[in-house]
DNA sequence: CGTACATTTGATAATCTTCAATTGAAGTGG
DNA sequence: CCACTTCAATTGAAGATTATCAAATGTACG
C-alpha cells in the first residue's frame, strides 16, 4: 500500500468515475485497497475457465481479453480490456469462471483480494453500486457486440469496434494527442473478437484503409474520419453509459 | 399486496433460489414487494430503448425478449426471458435503456418500483448479492451466446439454445412431464435470436428434426435425444451458474 | 542473417442470405 | 359452411458473404 500502489488504484478510481460519481472519501477507500502486482507475457492466460479465484484482476498496463472456446477449438473473444478495467469482477459473486482471462499484449495487473472488495461493498453501498454498475456496463457492451456479431457485416462491425475503443480510451484519458491510440494486438486476435476468419479481417481492414477511414501501422490505430466511420458503422456510444 | 401478488413474488423467489440461497426472512422480504400487474399482447414493446423507467419488470406469464436494431432495421434478440425473470434489472443502476424489452408471446408482467428494490438492496446485503448475481448470470449467458453467434454453425447454435432453454425451464419447474416445453415463438423470432435468416432457420430446424434430435409442433418443443443434442452442440450448462 | 511470426494475396469451397413463390394453418365475416 | 384474408412455414433458385487452403511477402529480433 505504498505510494506506487495508490497510484495504481487511481486508475480504478478514474475508470469508475467515467460512469459513476464518487465522493472524496469513497475515492480514498478505493485508493486504500491492497494490490499485489504481477505481469504476464502476451498470449498467456491470467485466469482460466473453471478456476475459482479469490482475488480480482485490475489491469494496470497493456491489453487483456476474455474468451471462450468451442470443443473444436474455435475461439471467441467476448471482451477487450484496458488499464483501469477489472475484467473478472463477476468472480466476486460467481465463484467458478465460465471463461478465460488472457493477456493480448504484455500486461501488468494488480490483484485485489475478494474479501476486501466484498467488505467495501458492504460498508460502502455507493461503491457497491459503482462496481455493480461497472458489471452492468460490461453486459451492455456484450449486447452491442451481439448485435454486431449477428447482424452487421464485417466492415461495419470492425468500424464499430474501433469507434468503441476510441470512446473507451478517451474516457480514461488514453488517447494520443492526434486522437490515435495504441492497439497492440494481432489481426488474429481481432478475428477472434469479431467472429470472423483471419483472412477476412485482413481484407476488411484493407477496405477501411482504402476508403480513408482509418490507418493502423506499428500497433497504432488512427481513425482518420471519425464522423464518417461512426456514420457508416452505425455507432452510437450511448451503450457505454458514460456520464459527462 | 394481496394473496395473489404474494404468489407472483414466489416466482421471483424461485428464480433467485435457482442460483443463490435465501433465508426464510429474505424470502418474506421478496414476497412483501408490491407489484402492479399488466399484460401485453405478442409483438408489443414493454420498455423501449431510450426510456428511463422507474420500475422493474417481473415476467409472470409468457415469453419476453430483449433486442436491439441496426440503423438498417436489422434486429438482434440478445436474450430470452421466461416467468420469474426480471429482464430489466439493470435499469436500477443504468437509468437509460440501451435496448428494448418486447413481448414474444402474450405476456403478463408485474412492475416493481425501483425505490423498493433499491431499499431492499441496501437493507438486505445478501439479497442485493442475489440480485447482482442474477445480472452477472445474464452476462454469462451473453458470453455463451456470443460464442454461438461468432463461432458455431447454424445447427449447433440452434441445438445449443434449445438445450439452454431446457435447463433454464427445468430450474424453475416449467418442463412438462415428458420433458417437453412450450415455445410460443415464431421462426422469425428464432432467426433474430440466432442472428441468421428466416429461411436458414427453417432449414436448420429441418436438419435437427431429420436427425431425430428434436420435434417442434404446435408451439411445443421436445428434445428427443438430449445427450446426443448436448454432445453435438457442445452444450455444458456450467455457464448458467445454477446451484443444486 | 536466419528464424519465427504477422500480414497479404489468390483461388476455391462452404455457408448463409435474398428473392420469389407456394403451401399450410387459423381466423373472419357473409 | 365457405370464400377470403392473414400470418407462418416451406421450397427452389441464385447470389453474396465469408471460410478455408496454400503460398508468398513483409517485419521483428536475437
Amino acid at each position: 500500500m505504498n505510494q506506487h500502489v495508490i497510484h495504481l488504484m487511481r486508475l480504478l478510481v478514474k475508470k469508475l468515475e467515467a460512469a459513476s460519481e464518487l465522493s472524496q472519501s469513497e475515492e480514498h477507500t478505493i485508493e486504500a485497497l491492497p494490490a499485489l502486482q504481477r505481469s504476464w507475457p502476451a498470449g498467456h492466460d491470467i485466469v482460466r475457465e473453471g478456476d475459482q479465484p479469490d482475488k480480482c484482476v485490475l489491469i494496470v498496463k497493456g491489453w487483456a481479453c476474455r474468451y471462450k472456446t468451442t470443443a473444436q477449438g474455435k475461439r471467441q473473444i467476448v471482451s477487450l480490456h484496458l488499464p483501469g478495467d477489472i475484467p473478472d469482477l463477476q468472480s466476486l459473486f460467481l465463484p467458478s469462471m465460465d471463461h478465460t482471462l488472457g493477456a493480448l499484449s504484455g500486461v501488468e495487473v494488480a490483484f485485489i483480494p475478494h474479501e476486501r472488495l466484498r467488505a467495501v461493498s458492504v460498508s460502502h453501498p455507493r461503491l457497491a453500486r459503482a462496481l455493480w454498475r461497472d458489471t452492468l456496463i460490461d453486459a451492455s457492451i456484450y449486447r452491442e457486440w451481439m448485435l454486431g456479431l449477428g447482424r452487421r457485416n464485417a466492415v461495419d462491425q470492425m468500424g464499430h469496434l474501433f469507434c468503441e475503443l476510441h470512446s473507451r480510451l478517451d474516457a480514461v484519458g488514453m488517447l494520443n494527442a492526434d486522437h490515435s491510440f495504441d492497439l497492440p494486438i494481432t489481426q488474429a486476435d481481432l478475428s477472434d473478437a469479431l467472429g470472423m476468419s483471419l483472412v477476412h479481417v485482413s481484407r476488411s481492414l484493407q477496405e477501411l484503409r482504402r476508403t480513408g477511414l482509418i490507418s493502423w501501422t506499428n500497433g497504432r490505430l488512427q481513425i482518420l474520419d471519425r464522423p464518417a466511420l461512426a456514420e457508416q458503422s452505425d455507432y452510437n456510444p450511448a451503450y457505454l453509459h458514460l456520464h459527462h
